[in-house]
DNA sequence: TTGTATGCGTTATCAG
DNA sequence: CTGATAACGCATACAA
């Protein structure tokens, strides 16, 4: 069934079926009824691929993350799409990884089907922030399409960013450990990326501010489930801390399940926070004191960005950083 | 950068290049090698849209799923997405909520997508389970392309259906319950589905194969937050109950947190078991009993019947049950 | 207000 | 092995 059938059915000419579907130009109510009656009994579906060839465009948003199993990025993705689709446009998905090799696979297979723009969402994709060549395949990219990131860094042309401030949010929580007389504060952490990088040097900032020492064995890199990671600091029996403060929640739990194992009394003798106020950090017992890293505004403003920029050619600011909040619960006494 | 551009600045013809494109017929090395070269050289993409114009077939398979921040969806999308992938589909997503008019709004979207299939992820577009009206829409769809369905069964042509036996599982831990002398026993829920249904049938089944009273009482929905259920349950004075069956972890926990609160013994004086075997389940404390309704394999198997279908036209099964396995952790004692 | 003719970039069918 | 050419279905400039 094509435009071509329609046409015939309705009396009409292509062109004012064409002109009656994407409602366009001046069509009179009584052949516009007709058309409309043809095409809804006939169930007639535009090809959008011919569409498509004629406009070079498919109002088609890709969304690039590592991992869509992971909370954090289905939050984000979920209001994605649900935002986009407000305004008509799709959402091709794709899950990364982690491996550079694989990004720039996806990236590429993205930009082939010629989306609108293309969203890549986690810190993954700015790689481990002092490296510009591990980015330079963004560069490229922006060339083709425009690349808004959430929770990322990277400079270049055709590239806006919005991420939140984990810098600050992780100072303030060391330094608010600090003054409630926490000694030895662990930095846990899953792996080197630019929101990792940017935790660590908050937290390793408030310790210099107050002058503590910054001590490599507080440093403390995980990419294991909760129950490994909890039996790896069990392990490593000479490792002390009152304090940890966890790059994402599930490491927060481990932390606390830690402390439930040593019978460390929460959050007296062992206090923790995460980060990402995800659904998890209302699940574990005490409930968990985290870092809300405000995905759901960095998706809306850059939504917002992104439709202004489509539809009116406004020019997305180049970075928007966002402040994280605190949420206090259970496992924290400040 | 069109076919014709590189035809020329190769110095051959328009269909010689696309046959090295698809490395479709014989090509000679030689001219191959050649077009390749400056295809490389200036970066050559294909257009998607001619190519899917002429084809009718863009590789895409569309997923639609009520909500992609659910866990349990999103590991089903992560999984759908890394298989396709590998047989070199792309997946367009839809998140449709459970409101029917938004189910066939994505739907009657991703056919006009022209994908080449499209799976839905959950129960809620089976409807309650009672009213075939609420999926004619479904048999509709399925005339313009097959239909997977995950954790449903919908009766109708072209539609193929994966789901674990729900009921199956929770008969039988119901009926472990009645075995360690459980006297009442909550089933707690979430809203009505054909996942849902199918649990409280099995409850049911396994109340009334051991002469028990099948008490309304016992049964409870909640749609609400883990800390509002649990409030809901606490404010209920008249409810009393030594067991719970859940049929989604975050509602297990809500159970959890109410024998917390009321300082209630877990497992001895209140057991409680989730659904889904979820990240959910091991952060709380105790760590929850849940039942693992195998999202993994009904993906696997989707995928493997829909590759089938499209590669070698082979029919697939119209459903397909997988049992469920019961995951024992502390909230119980069998 | 409506119709005609053309282009969009591929793939596929035939000839050579 | 290679080239010319006809679809594919739609949007749109131009003509009426």
């Amino acid at each position: 069934m094509n435009i071509y059938d329609i046409a015939k059915l309705a009396g009409v000419s292509i062109a004012t079926v064409s002109r009656v579907v994407n409602d366009s130009a001046k069509v009179s109510g009584k052949t516009r009824a007709k058309v409309l009656g043809v095409m809804e009994e006939v169930g007639y579906i535009p090809n959008i691929f011919a569409r498509g060839l004629g406009l070079n465009s498919m109002r088609t948003i890709g969304i690039l993350c590592p991992d869509i199993s992971d909370i954090y990025m289905a939050n984000a993705v979920s209001y994605l799409e649900k935002n986009l689709n407000k305004h008509g446009y799709d959402c091709i998905l794709g899950c990364s990884g982690h491996r550079q090799e694989e990004k720039e696979k996806y990236i590429k297979l993205l930009l082939s089907k010629r989306i609108d723009t293309l969203v890549l969402v986690g810190s993954t994709y700015a790689g481990k922030g002092d490296n510009p060549a591990e980015t330079e395949y963004l560069r490229l990219a922006a060339k083709e399409t425009p690349i808004f990131m959430i929770n990322a860094y990277v400079p270049g042309e055709n590239i806006y960013c919005a991420y939140a401030d984990d810098f600050q949010a992780a100072y303030e929580v060391t330094a608010a450990y600090i003054r409630r007389g926490k000694k030895r504060i662990l930095f846990l952490s899953n792996a080197r990326s630019f929101s990792g990088d940017q935790k660590r040097a908050g937290y390793e900032k408030a310790l210099i501010d107050n002058a503590y020492p910054v001590d490599g064995a507080l440093i403390f890199y995980s990419e294991h489930s909760i129950h490994d990671t909890r039996d790896m600091l069990l392990l490593n029996k000479k490792l002390e801390f009152d304090g940890v403060l966890a790059t994402e929640d599930s490491l927060a739990i481990a932390a606390v399940k830690y402390a439930k194992t040593k019978n460390l009394a929460i959050p007296a003798e062992l206090s923790v926070v995460g980060f990402n106020n995800s659904r998890l950090s209302i699940c574990c017992e005490p409930e968990l004191t985290t870092i809300d890293n405000k995905g759901e505004i960095l998706c809306a403003v850059t939504v917002e960005q992104m439709i202004s920029l489509l539809e009116e050619k406004v020019q997305p600011k180049e970075k928007i950083s966002v402040p994280c909040e605190i949420i206090k619960r259970n496992t924290t006494d400040f």
